[in-house]
DNA sequence: AGCACGCCGACT
DNA sequence: GTCGGCGTGCTC
């Protein structure tokens, strides 16, 4: 007898619910179904099944399981395996993580429907008038959802105290109304309605002559359908045989009523099952060839192997010819990219290559194709490769061989901001752990761990550093801004230099990227005559300009108003804009170069996918001379004339307070230069900084990566820096600032007991307030050889003890393992 | 995360 | 004297 479940909620809980089944019940439901129970006092929630078992729970009264919604696993129990590790090590609840992994489409939703009692006799006198107003409408309505009669009733706050008396005293009667969002994309088919040949066919013909319309569908359908030949008849979908017999509805209707054809429906799915492989993969050249080799005699010995590849040197080739090798073996392979919408040359490839057998996933996919990718990957036949972004790694797979983690230095394989804060390289080694799968890591710029779990024999290296058809690295030429400045030699944030070349570049008909990491038209404005500079209310940073929009706009929150006419702390009208976002630039390169075809590719021009699309096609097509854009322009492009990559402002991304800055301002400099070169012709890459002698700016002039890496890693060591040991940062914030202050302080000390200087902090981060929340942040540094669980352990103990203060019970808390 | 219960200010 | 604010606690 199995009549208890355990259940995971979509909720922050750290542990599972426990509900009864009903007998009937029991037969159905398994390790990884979806069940609907009831929590709390008015709301059900889609749980999935962690535990069968029969132990009657004894201190808390137990609800029943509303319904069972699959019979078979929908999330398989590795996959609960892989959550719980996910929760454990980033410090997070199992709910966070199942609430990130699954599809929304499959996390039904219940609403409370309301309904008159029929047979409910008013006692006049004894109603208020709000309760005389919702007999009312329900009388009107008779079916209608809580939320719904709230609107109507005009009501803001919650309605629930209104309705239950009526529903004490029998006037109405509330039930469950299971609300799926998933629907199925169904199409309407015609088929005939008995066997046919060519006799019946030509008697029809007769009958129907005064019916030429009619005729014209018949035959059309014949054709279509293929119905005459020997082979199975294609389905007809009713709107495919009205375009092509070009006819109105009514004749259709006509046959239909003649019992001569009749109309199915067919769920068809989202999924473009058409796609063919059209091209075989390609042949590697001798440098892929040895190191597509290499890996795989290093995944003799490793799970994990870290392919270092300059930009162009054809490392999706090597990719596709080990995916290739991983299916033959019966096995499947994901990619994963960190930007899918930044891809569409490698999609494009990769279907080319594997057709059908290739499955995208993406969270801005529409939901109902997310949950059909699911379930196929559940079925029989799943797609043998998936291409996705950090997410996939939470579909199902039934038999892992290879993971590829493409551009793994890539930040935003970390998830910031809601729980689970994972990072999907990490994690999609775990997951391949599972199916002792192995892992491939490629990128031109490796991150610093990563190189350092090569150099500590964790994970394999290969190095490719032949660009395709051997074109050259681009030359590397840094701009003195102070020396330009002084000599007036600049236009703006455009030395002369940039301006010269860019002129020559365009002479030539060559194209030009510039590179600054700021989108609006400028970080701030400014009063001239008192210095007030409008700050977003609700953060504490300065308000970005976007002269386009001609409105002030908060990057963190969203918070914008319109430009204000005069500064409200002296009514001077004269407010000037500071510094240079990617708008500015692009007006200003407008200026100097009128006849130049300019576009900006950033966030806010890149809002949807296809406008993100349009500016990549357009450039590639070039219809576009100047492309401007921020880091989303570094990610994975190749363009072949592109010769003059700018940087406009590398210091701006080096003064960053972070310990990872320097890193980072190398990768993406290597990244945006490796934009540029042609086939017959060097690149050029024209850095403009205030210091042209600092070791970085060497470093990427002369393409220096393990000099940058050394130097690094040397540093880290020396300040106790990842990779030499796990950063945890502990968050903490309120709406009162003392009261984080308080906490902050309180929770530092106890940390200190705990981890001694292993803690640094409280500090306030250089945003100190987002979203009217104040924030306090506390560095916690983990030896590598201590075991994270433990610590996991402390943290815990510590939060709970300080959270039974009163005074501190309306703080958050959460934590940021591994941060980025 | 919701949602109810409970305790203090601005209204009838 | 009530309505309603949100601070605190609980949800199988």
């Amino acid at each position: 007898m199995k009549t208890f479940v355990d259940v995971i909620l979509p909720l922050p809980f750290d542990r599972y619910f426990t509900y009864s089944l009903s007998p009937t019940d029991e037969d159905k439901v398994v390790i990884g179904s979806r069940v609907v129970v009831p929590f709390g006092a008015s709301k059900s929630y889609t749980a999935v099944v962690a535990k069968i078992h029969n132990e009657t729970p004894k201190d808390f009264k137990i609800k029943p399981v509303t319904a069972v919604l699959d019979q078979s696993s929908i999330v398989l129990p590795y996959q609960l395996g892989f959550w719980q590790w996910i929760a454990d090590y980033y410090l997070c609840t199992v709910g966070d993580v199942f609430k990130a992994a699954l599809p929304s489409g499959l996390k039904v939703e219940s609403e409370t429907m309301v309904e008159l009692n029929e047979s409910y006799q008013p006692e006049d006198g004894l109603l208020s008038e709000a309760e005389r107003k919702i007999l009312g409408l329900l009388g009107d309505v008779k079916h209608i959802s809580i939320k719904e009669l709230q609107k109507q009733l005009g009501e803001k706050k919650n309605i629930l105290p209104l309705i239950r008396p009526l529903i004490e005293n029998e006037a109405i009667v509330i039930s469950e109304n299971l609300k799926d969002n998933y629907r199925p994309k169904l199409e309407i088919r015609i088929r005939l309605k008995d066997a046919m040949d060519e006799d019946r066919l030509q008697k029809l013909f007769v009958l129907m002559k005064q019916a030429p319309k009619q005729v014209a569908l018949l035959m059309k359908y014949v054709e279509l359908s293929g119905i005459l030949k020997k082979q199975e008849p294609k389905p007809v979908s009713k709107q495919e045989l009205l375009e092509a017999a070009e006819v109105l509805p009514g004749a259709l209707k006509a046959l239909i009523d003649k019992n001569i054809f009749e109309t199915y429906t067919e769920d068809i799915g989202r999924l473009d099952t058409s796609v063919q492989a059209v091209s075989p993969y390609k042949e590697l050249n001798s440098y892929q060839q040895t190191a597509y080799q290499e890996i795989k005699s290093c995944f003799d010995t490793k799970n994990v192997c870290l392919l270092h590849g300059v930009t162009s040197s054809g490392k999706t080739e090597i990719y596709i010819h080990l995916i290739d090798e991983t299916l033959k073996a019966g096995k499947q392979a994901l990619y994963l990219l960190p930007e899918i919408a930044l891809t569409t040359q490698i999609t494009h490839r990769l279907k080319q290559v594997f057709g059908a057998r290739l499955g995208i996933y993406h969270s801005k996919f529409p939901d109902a194709e997310r949950v059909e990718i699911w379930r196929k990957q559940l079925s029989e036949e799943p797609y043998d490769v998936i291409l996705g972004v950090r997410s996939s790694i939470f579909l199902p797979y039934h038999n892992l061989g290879l993971i590829i983690v493409d551009e793994e230095h890539e930040t935003t394989y970390k998830q910031q901001d809601p729980a689970p804060r994972y990072h999907a390289r990490n994690a999609a080694i775990v997951l391949a752990s599972y199916y002792g799968a192995k892992t491939l890591l490629g990128t031109a710029t490796p991150s610093i761990e990563s190189w350092y779990n090569v150099q500590s024999g964790k994970y394999g290296l290969v190095s490719l550093s032949h660009r395709f058809q051997d074109i050259k690295l681009p030359e590397i030429l840094p701009v003195d801004m102070k020396e330009m400045r002084r000599t007036r030699q600049v236009n703006g944030i455009f030395s002369f230099e940039l301006i010269k070349r860019i002129s020559t570049a365009l002479q030539q008909h060559e194209q030009i990227i510039l590179f600054q990491n700021r989108r609006g038209f400028a970080p701030m404005i400014m009063c001239h005559t008192c210095g007030w500079v409008p700050r977003c209310v609700q953060c504490d940073v300065s308000l970005t300009y976007h002269k386009r929009l001609h409105q002030l706009t908060c990057h963190y929150c969203g918070y914008t108003i319109p430009i204000p006419a005069k500064c409200p702390a002296c009514d001077s009208t004269e407010l000037n804009d500071r510094g240079f976002g990617t708008e500015k630039i692009e007006d200003n390169i407008q200026e100097i170069f009128p006849a130049a075809r300019v576009a900006r590719m950033d966030l806010d021009t890149t809002r949807s996918r296809s406008s993100y699309e349009r500016i990549i096609s357009k450039f590639e097509k070039k219809e576009i001379d100047i492309l401007i854009g921020t880091q989303i322009i570094s990610k994975g492009l190749d363009f072949d004339n592109v010769s003059i990559v700018g940087i406009l402002d590398a210091d701006s991304m080096l003064n960053y307070p972070d310990f990872r800055s320097y890193e980072r301002s190398f990768q993406l400099m290597a990244q945006v230069a490796g934009r540029s070169g042609r086939k017959e012709k060097q690149g050029l890459v024209i850095v403009q900084t205030l210091d042209v002698k600092q070791p970085i700016i060497e470093q990427v002039i002369r393409h220096d990566y393990e000099g940058m890496v050394n130097v690094q890693l040397e540093e880290r060591h020396l300040f106790k820096y990842p990779p030499f040991c796990h950063l945890i940062y502990v968050y903490l914030k309120h709406r009162d600032e003392k009261q984080v202050e308080l906490l902050a302080r309180a929770m530092a000390i106890a940390l200190r007991k705990e981890f001694g200087d292993r803690v640094i902090g409280p500090d306030k981060p250089p945003v100190g307030r987002i979203q009217q929340l104040f924030i306090r942040k506390i560095i916690l540094k983990i030896e590598l050889t201590a075991s994270i669980s433990d610590a996991r352990d402390r943290l815990h103990r510590i939060r709970e003890e300080l959270m039974k203060e009163k005074e501190f019970k309306s703080c958050f808390v959460y934590y940021d393992v591994d941060p980025m």
